[in-house]
DNA sequence: AGGTACCCGAGCAAAACACTGGGTTTATGG
DNA sequence: CCATAAACCCAGTGTTTTGCTCGGGTACCT
Protein backbone atom coordinates (compact mmCIF):
# COMPACT_ATOMS: atom_id res chain seq x y z
CA UNK A 1 0.00 0.00 0.00
CA UNK A 2 1.63 3.32 -0.77
CA UNK A 3 -0.11 6.51 -0.42
CA UNK A 4 0.73 9.55 -2.66
CA UNK A 5 -1.04 12.34 -4.53
CA UNK A 6 -1.47 9.70 -7.28
CA UNK A 7 -3.86 8.15 -5.28
CA UNK A 8 -5.33 11.19 -3.90
CA UNK A 9 -5.93 12.15 -7.65
CA UNK A 10 -7.91 8.91 -8.29
CA UNK A 11 -9.59 9.79 -5.23
CA UNK A 12 -10.84 13.15 -6.30
CA UNK A 13 -11.98 12.57 -9.57
CA UNK A 14 -14.35 9.70 -8.00
CA UNK A 15 -15.49 11.91 -5.04
CA UNK A 16 -16.25 14.11 -8.70
CA UNK A 17 -17.43 11.30 -10.24
CA UNK A 18 -20.02 10.35 -7.10
CA UNK A 19 -21.48 14.06 -6.81
CA UNK A 20 -22.66 13.53 -10.41
CA UNK A 21 -24.21 10.32 -10.78
CA UNK A 22 -27.79 10.88 -11.22
CA UNK A 23 -26.89 13.18 -14.37
CA UNK A 24 -25.33 10.62 -16.89
CA UNK A 25 -22.08 9.78 -17.84
CA UNK A 26 -19.31 12.31 -16.54
CA UNK A 27 -16.59 13.45 -19.06
CA UNK A 28 -12.70 13.69 -17.66
CA UNK A 29 -12.83 16.81 -19.62
CA UNK A 30 -15.00 18.26 -16.85
CA UNK A 31 -13.69 16.70 -13.90
CA UNK A 32 -10.24 17.85 -15.76
CA UNK A 33 -11.35 21.36 -15.61
CA UNK A 34 -13.09 21.00 -11.99
CA UNK A 35 -10.39 19.41 -10.19
CA UNK A 36 -7.24 21.05 -12.29
CA UNK A 37 -5.64 17.62 -13.16
CA UNK A 38 -4.54 17.28 -17.15
CA UNK A 39 -6.82 15.25 -19.07
CA UNK A 40 -4.14 13.42 -20.20
CA UNK A 41 -3.56 12.07 -16.76
CA UNK A 42 -7.23 11.62 -15.61
CA UNK A 43 -7.27 9.32 -19.10
CA UNK A 44 -4.39 7.27 -17.36
CA UNK A 45 -6.40 6.87 -14.13
CA UNK A 46 -9.63 6.12 -15.31
CA UNK A 47 -8.14 3.75 -17.48
CA UNK A 48 -6.93 1.70 -14.47
CA UNK A 49 -10.09 2.41 -12.67
CA UNK A 50 -12.07 0.95 -15.62
CA UNK A 51 -9.82 -2.02 -15.62
CA UNK A 52 -10.49 -2.64 -12.14
CA UNK A 53 -14.01 -2.28 -12.92
CA UNK A 54 -15.07 0.95 -10.27
CA UNK A 55 -16.11 2.96 -13.44
CA UNK A 56 -17.56 2.05 -16.48
CA UNK A 57 -17.48 4.03 -20.00
CA UNK A 58 -19.58 5.03 -22.90
CA UNK A 59 -18.25 6.55 -25.47
CA UNK A 60 -19.39 9.18 -28.23
CA UNK A 61 -21.39 12.45 -27.65
CA UNK A 62 -22.66 12.54 -24.59
CA UNK A 63 -20.32 9.91 -23.18
CA UNK A 64 -18.25 9.76 -20.59
CA UNK A 65 -17.58 7.73 -17.05
CA UNK A 66 -19.75 6.29 -14.71
CA UNK A 67 -19.47 4.42 -11.34
CA UNK A 68 -19.69 0.54 -12.03
CA UNK A 69 -21.36 0.10 -9.03
CA UNK A 70 -23.47 1.86 -5.89
CA UNK A 71 -20.63 4.50 -4.18
CA UNK A 72 -21.43 2.63 -0.73
CA UNK A 73 -19.70 -0.63 -2.25
CA UNK A 74 -16.28 1.34 -3.28
CA UNK A 75 -14.13 2.07 -0.93
CA UNK A 76 -11.02 4.52 -1.03
CA UNK A 77 -8.61 1.31 -0.87
CA UNK A 78 -10.48 0.30 -3.67
CA UNK A 79 -9.74 3.13 -5.55
CA UNK A 80 -5.83 3.50 -4.22
CA UNK A 81 -5.15 -0.17 -5.03
CA UNK A 82 -6.38 0.41 -8.51
CA UNK A 83 -4.18 3.23 -9.73
CA UNK A 84 -1.01 2.49 -7.37
CA UNK A 85 -0.79 -0.89 -8.49
CA UNK A 86 0.10 -3.81 -6.03
CA UNK A 87 4.30 -3.78 -7.05
CA UNK A 88 4.95 -6.13 -4.92
CA UNK A 89 8.87 -4.97 -5.41
CA UNK A 90 9.96 -6.98 -2.00
CA UNK A 91 13.62 -8.47 -2.49
CA UNK A 92 12.99 -11.62 -0.42
CA UNK A 93 9.73 -11.83 -2.73
CA UNK A 94 7.75 -14.75 -1.26
CA UNK A 95 10.83 -16.35 -0.39
CA UNK A 96 10.69 -17.63 3.29
CA UNK A 97 14.29 -17.67 4.85
CA UNK A 98 15.76 -14.45 2.90
CA UNK A 99 18.77 -14.56 3.62
CA UNK A 100 19.54 -18.34 3.45
CA UNK A 101 18.93 -18.89 7.28
CA UNK A 102 16.47 -20.06 9.65
CA UNK A 103 16.03 -16.87 10.62
CA UNK A 104 13.26 -14.90 8.13
CA UNK A 105 13.16 -11.19 7.68
CA UNK A 106 11.22 -9.40 10.59
CA UNK A 107 9.73 -7.16 7.98
CA UNK A 108 7.75 -9.70 5.90
CA UNK A 109 5.56 -10.40 8.83
CA UNK A 110 5.21 -7.01 9.66
CA UNK A 111 4.39 -4.99 6.81
CA UNK A 112 2.20 -7.21 5.56
CA UNK A 113 0.28 -7.15 9.26
CA UNK A 114 0.45 -3.26 9.04
CA UNK A 115 -0.39 -3.55 5.81
CA UNK A 116 -3.74 -5.51 5.87
CA UNK A 117 -4.51 -2.99 8.72
CA UNK A 118 -4.28 -0.18 6.65
CA UNK A 119 -6.25 -1.40 4.29
CA UNK A 120 -8.57 -2.37 6.63
CA UNK A 121 -8.69 1.00 7.38
CA UNK A 122 -9.42 2.17 4.01
CA UNK A 123 -11.77 0.26 3.12
CA UNK A 124 -13.63 0.95 5.98
CA UNK A 125 -14.41 4.57 4.51
CA UNK A 126 -16.80 4.41 0.98
CA UNK A 127 -16.88 6.48 -1.49
CA UNK A 128 -20.72 7.67 -0.44
CA UNK A 129 -19.23 8.55 2.69
CA UNK A 130 -16.79 11.29 1.23
CA UNK A 131 -19.50 12.30 -1.05
CA UNK A 132 -21.65 12.78 1.43
CA UNK A 133 -19.02 14.60 3.50
CA UNK A 134 -18.60 17.04 0.54
CA UNK A 135 -21.80 17.79 0.45
CA UNK A 136 -22.72 18.03 4.37
CA UNK A 137 -20.10 20.91 4.15
CA UNK A 138 -22.69 22.72 1.47
CA UNK A 139 -20.78 21.87 -1.87
CA UNK A 140 -23.13 22.04 -5.13
CA UNK A 141 -23.47 20.42 -7.90
CA UNK A 142 -24.25 22.22 -10.80
CA UNK A 143 -27.19 20.84 -12.98
CA UNK A 144 -25.46 19.72 -16.13
CA UNK A 145 -26.96 20.20 -20.04
CA UNK A 146 -27.48 16.86 -20.16
CA UNK A 147 -27.65 15.54 -23.50
CA UNK A 148 -29.97 13.11 -24.02
CA UNK A 149 -27.98 10.19 -22.86
CA UNK A 150 -28.66 10.77 -19.67
CA UNK A 151 -30.01 8.28 -17.00
CA UNK A 152 -32.50 6.02 -17.11
CA UNK A 153 -34.56 8.61 -15.18
CA UNK A 154 -32.75 7.66 -11.13
CA UNK A 155 -34.22 8.59 -8.13
CA UNK A 156 -33.30 12.60 -7.84
CA UNK A 157 -30.89 12.14 -4.36
CA UNK A 158 -31.59 14.84 -2.28
CA UNK A 159 -28.41 16.43 -0.48
CA UNK A 160 -28.78 14.42 3.35
CA UNK A 161 -27.51 16.12 6.11
CA UNK A 162 -24.99 14.39 7.67
CA UNK A 163 -23.52 16.03 10.95
CA UNK A 164 -20.24 15.72 9.51
CA UNK A 165 -17.51 15.21 12.92
CA UNK A 166 -14.80 17.27 11.15
CA UNK A 167 -14.17 19.11 14.20
CA UNK A 168 -11.67 16.36 14.85
CA UNK A 169 -9.90 17.77 12.16
CA UNK A 170 -8.54 21.25 14.04
CA UNK A 171 -4.73 19.99 13.04
CA UNK A 172 -5.87 19.53 9.55
CA UNK A 173 -2.74 21.74 8.03
CA UNK A 174 -0.69 20.14 9.96
CA UNK A 175 1.02 18.19 7.40
CA UNK A 176 1.08 20.53 4.78
CA UNK A 177 4.05 22.39 3.69
CA UNK A 178 3.41 26.29 3.66
CA UNK B 1 0.83 11.52 5.00
CA UNK B 2 2.91 9.80 2.60
CA UNK B 3 3.66 6.24 2.55
CA UNK B 4 6.59 4.67 1.14
CA UNK B 5 9.22 2.51 1.45
CA UNK B 6 11.28 5.13 3.24
CA UNK B 7 8.84 5.23 5.66
CA UNK B 8 9.24 1.62 6.15
CA UNK B 9 12.74 1.54 6.41
CA UNK B 10 12.96 4.00 8.97
CA UNK B 11 10.13 1.87 11.26
CA UNK B 12 12.30 -1.21 10.63
CA UNK B 13 15.45 0.82 11.82
CA UNK B 14 13.18 1.89 14.29
CA UNK B 15 12.45 -1.78 15.57
CA UNK B 16 15.63 -2.88 15.51
CA UNK B 17 16.80 -0.43 17.61
CA UNK B 18 13.78 -0.50 20.03
CA UNK B 19 15.01 -4.65 19.93
CA UNK B 20 18.34 -4.00 21.54
CA UNK B 21 17.52 -0.85 23.71
CA UNK B 22 18.82 -2.44 26.88
CA UNK B 23 22.47 -2.91 25.90
CA UNK B 24 23.69 0.65 25.02
CA UNK B 25 23.85 2.62 22.23
CA UNK B 26 23.21 0.64 18.84
CA UNK B 27 25.38 1.50 15.95
CA UNK B 28 23.70 2.14 12.63
CA UNK B 29 26.73 0.02 10.70
CA UNK B 30 24.67 -2.81 12.82
CA UNK B 31 21.50 -1.94 11.47
CA UNK B 32 22.74 -1.59 8.09
CA UNK B 33 24.22 -5.29 8.40
CA UNK B 34 21.06 -6.80 9.72
CA UNK B 35 18.35 -5.25 8.20
CA UNK B 36 19.80 -4.75 4.94
CA UNK B 37 19.77 -0.93 4.73
CA UNK B 38 22.51 1.17 3.62
CA UNK B 39 24.45 2.93 6.01
CA UNK B 40 24.77 6.22 4.19
CA UNK B 41 20.83 6.01 4.01
CA UNK B 42 20.55 5.35 7.73
CA UNK B 43 22.33 8.61 8.49
CA UNK B 44 20.02 10.59 6.65
CA UNK B 45 16.87 8.85 8.24
CA UNK B 46 18.88 8.92 11.57
CA UNK B 47 19.21 12.64 10.75
CA UNK B 48 15.78 13.46 10.40
CA UNK B 49 14.90 11.00 13.69
CA UNK B 50 17.33 12.55 15.87
CA UNK B 51 16.32 16.16 14.76
CA UNK B 52 12.44 15.08 15.65
CA UNK B 53 13.40 13.65 19.10
CA UNK B 54 12.92 10.30 18.24
CA UNK B 55 16.22 9.30 18.89
CA UNK B 56 19.23 10.36 20.39
CA UNK B 57 22.93 10.07 19.54
CA UNK B 58 26.25 9.00 21.28
CA UNK B 59 29.86 9.74 19.12
CA UNK B 60 32.70 8.34 19.19
CA UNK B 61 33.57 4.59 19.76
CA UNK B 62 31.24 2.46 21.61
CA UNK B 63 28.47 5.07 20.79
CA UNK B 64 25.31 4.65 18.63
CA UNK B 65 21.77 5.53 18.82
CA UNK B 66 19.28 5.13 21.34
CA UNK B 67 15.72 5.64 22.02
CA UNK B 68 15.07 9.18 23.14
CA UNK B 69 12.32 8.15 24.73
CA UNK B 70 10.02 5.13 25.80
CA UNK B 71 8.83 2.83 22.84
CA UNK B 72 5.37 3.00 24.42
CA UNK B 73 5.60 6.75 23.69
CA UNK B 74 6.92 6.96 20.24
CA UNK B 75 4.39 5.33 17.92
CA UNK B 76 4.31 4.83 13.63
CA UNK B 77 3.28 8.38 12.81
CA UNK B 78 5.76 9.64 14.49
CA UNK B 79 8.06 7.88 12.62
CA UNK B 80 6.87 7.99 9.40
CA UNK B 81 5.89 11.63 9.58
CA UNK B 82 9.60 11.86 10.60
CA UNK B 83 11.29 11.39 7.87
CA UNK B 84 8.71 11.37 5.10
CA UNK B 85 8.20 14.76 5.77
CA UNK B 86 5.91 17.63 4.37
CA UNK B 87 4.49 16.82 0.77
CA UNK B 88 2.57 19.35 -0.17
CA UNK B 89 -1.76 18.43 0.18
CA UNK B 90 -2.83 20.19 -2.71
CA UNK B 91 -2.33 22.52 -5.48
CA UNK B 92 -4.53 24.60 -3.81
CA UNK B 93 -1.69 25.12 -1.37
CA UNK B 94 -3.68 27.14 1.73
CA UNK B 95 -6.27 29.11 -1.12
CA UNK B 96 -10.09 28.96 -0.53
CA UNK B 97 -11.26 29.62 -3.87
CA UNK B 98 -8.71 27.46 -6.13
CA UNK B 99 -11.81 27.05 -8.33
CA UNK B 100 -13.05 30.33 -8.82
CA UNK B 101 -16.20 28.98 -8.00
CA UNK B 102 -18.81 27.99 -5.26
CA UNK B 103 -17.70 24.69 -5.57
CA UNK B 104 -14.01 25.37 -4.28
CA UNK B 105 -11.49 22.24 -4.40
CA UNK B 106 -12.57 19.61 -2.07
CA UNK B 107 -8.79 18.13 -2.61
CA UNK B 108 -8.58 20.24 0.38
CA UNK B 109 -10.53 19.27 3.04
CA UNK B 110 -10.82 15.66 2.27
CA UNK B 111 -7.38 15.24 2.56
CA UNK B 112 -6.86 16.61 5.34
CA UNK B 113 -9.59 14.49 6.93
CA UNK B 114 -8.63 11.39 5.70
CA UNK B 115 -5.11 12.38 6.73
CA UNK B 116 -6.09 13.14 10.41
CA UNK B 117 -7.69 9.62 10.25
CA UNK B 118 -4.80 7.96 8.77
CA UNK B 119 -2.28 9.33 11.23
CA UNK B 120 -5.06 8.67 13.95
CA UNK B 121 -4.28 4.77 12.86
CA UNK B 122 -0.45 5.25 12.57
CA UNK B 123 -0.66 6.98 16.51
CA UNK B 124 -2.07 4.17 17.90
CA UNK B 125 0.52 1.72 16.49
CA UNK B 126 3.38 2.07 19.44
CA UNK B 127 6.95 1.06 19.02
CA UNK B 128 6.46 -1.04 21.69
CA UNK B 129 3.54 -2.94 20.19
CA UNK B 130 5.76 -3.33 17.45
CA UNK B 131 8.94 -4.98 19.11
CA UNK B 132 6.64 -6.77 21.08
CA UNK B 133 5.47 -8.56 17.70
CA UNK B 134 8.81 -9.25 17.14
CA UNK B 135 10.00 -10.77 19.95
CA UNK B 136 6.47 -13.01 20.13
CA UNK B 137 7.48 -14.42 16.95
CA UNK B 138 10.47 -15.96 18.64
CA UNK B 139 12.74 -13.43 17.03
CA UNK B 140 15.74 -13.56 19.51
CA UNK B 141 18.29 -10.84 20.03
CA UNK B 142 21.92 -11.17 20.24
CA UNK B 143 24.22 -10.28 23.06
CA UNK B 144 26.42 -7.22 21.59
CA UNK B 145 30.48 -7.34 22.15
CA UNK B 146 29.69 -4.31 24.41
CA UNK B 147 32.11 -1.60 25.26
CA UNK B 148 32.13 -0.17 28.20
CA UNK B 149 29.71 2.21 26.93
CA UNK B 150 27.11 0.30 27.73
CA UNK B 151 24.54 0.48 30.47
CA UNK B 152 23.53 -2.07 33.23
CA UNK B 153 24.57 -5.73 32.18
CA UNK B 154 20.96 -6.92 30.77
CA UNK B 155 19.55 -10.19 30.60
CA UNK B 156 21.78 -12.92 28.72
CA UNK B 157 20.15 -13.91 25.49
CA UNK B 158 21.57 -16.28 23.06
CA UNK B 159 22.50 -14.92 20.08
CA UNK B 160 21.26 -15.88 16.60
CA UNK B 161 21.73 -14.22 13.82
CA UNK B 162 18.89 -12.68 12.59
CA UNK B 163 19.50 -11.09 8.62
CA UNK B 164 16.59 -9.57 7.30
CA UNK B 165 16.35 -8.03 3.90
CA UNK B 166 13.61 -5.64 3.46
CA UNK B 167 10.96 -7.04 2.16
CA UNK B 168 8.00 -4.30 1.67
CA UNK B 169 4.89 -5.09 0.28
CA UNK B 170 3.17 -8.87 0.64
CA UNK B 171 0.12 -8.88 1.70
CA UNK B 172 0.67 -12.66 1.73
CA UNK B 173 0.13 -14.45 5.18
CA UNK B 174 -1.36 -11.58 7.03
CA UNK B 175 -0.42 -11.81 10.96
CA UNK B 176 -3.17 -11.08 12.79
CA UNK B 177 -2.99 -9.39 16.83
CA UNK B 178 -5.00 -7.38 19.28
C1' DA C 1 -19.93 12.68 -42.40
C1' DG C 2 -18.35 15.00 -38.68
C1' DG C 3 -17.72 15.81 -34.07
C1' DT C 4 -17.33 14.03 -29.44
C1' DA C 5 -15.26 11.43 -26.27
C1' DC C 6 -12.86 7.40 -24.81
C1' DC C 7 -8.56 4.68 -25.77
C1' DC C 8 -3.61 3.90 -26.13
C1' DG C 9 1.29 4.31 -26.34
C1' DA C 10 5.47 6.85 -26.62
C1' DG C 11 8.09 10.08 -24.52
C1' DC C 12 9.75 13.67 -21.16
C1' DA C 13 11.07 16.92 -17.39
C1' DA C 14 11.06 17.08 -12.63
C1' DA C 15 10.98 15.05 -8.38
C1' DA C 16 11.76 11.52 -5.16
C1' DC C 17 14.26 7.46 -3.89
C1' DA C 18 18.12 4.71 -2.50
C1' DC C 19 22.60 5.03 -2.32
C1' DT C 20 27.85 6.37 -2.75
C1' DG C 21 31.75 8.86 -1.35
C1' DG C 22 34.43 11.99 0.95
C1' DG C 23 35.19 14.52 4.54
C1' DT C 24 34.59 16.48 9.78
C1' DT C 25 34.05 16.04 14.42
C1' DT C 26 33.77 13.62 18.92
C1' DA C 27 34.97 10.21 22.14
C1' DT C 28 37.53 5.99 23.61
C1' DG C 29 41.51 3.27 24.57
C1' DG C 30 46.28 2.01 24.25
C1' DC D 1 49.40 11.51 21.59
C1' DC D 2 47.44 8.91 18.33
C1' DA D 3 44.77 5.32 16.11
C1' DT D 4 40.22 4.02 15.90
C1' DA D 5 35.20 3.99 16.15
C1' DA D 6 31.43 6.11 15.51
C1' DA D 7 28.22 9.95 14.65
C1' DC D 8 27.78 13.88 11.62
C1' DC D 9 27.57 16.45 7.21
C1' DC D 10 27.00 17.24 2.48
C1' DA D 11 27.43 16.92 -2.34
C1' DG D 12 26.71 14.12 -5.98
C1' DT D 13 24.63 9.87 -8.91
C1' DG D 14 21.77 6.45 -11.07
C1' DT D 15 17.24 4.78 -11.11
C1' DT D 16 12.33 4.91 -10.61
C1' DT D 17 8.10 7.23 -10.18
C1' DT D 18 5.21 11.34 -11.11
C1' DG D 19 2.58 14.10 -13.54
C1' DC D 20 2.05 15.52 -17.89
C1' DT D 21 2.17 16.34 -23.29
C1' DC D 22 1.60 14.79 -27.86
C1' DG D 23 -0.23 12.23 -31.45
C1' DG D 24 -2.65 9.25 -33.00
C1' DG D 25 -6.48 5.86 -32.99
C1' DT D 26 -11.52 3.88 -32.17
C1' DA D 27 -16.37 3.75 -30.82
C1' DC D 28 -20.59 6.38 -30.83
C1' DC D 29 -23.91 10.08 -31.63
C1' DT D 30 -26.45 13.47 -34.40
Amino acid sequence: MRLTTKGRFAVTAMIDLGLRQNSGPVTLAAISQRQQISLSYLEQLFGKLRRHELVESTRGPGGGYTLARSPTEITVADIILSVDEPLDATQCGGKENCLGEGARCMTHDLWASLNVRMVEFLDSVSLQKLVDDQLAKGLQVEDKPTLKRAISSMPVVKPVRINAPNSVFALGNMFNKT
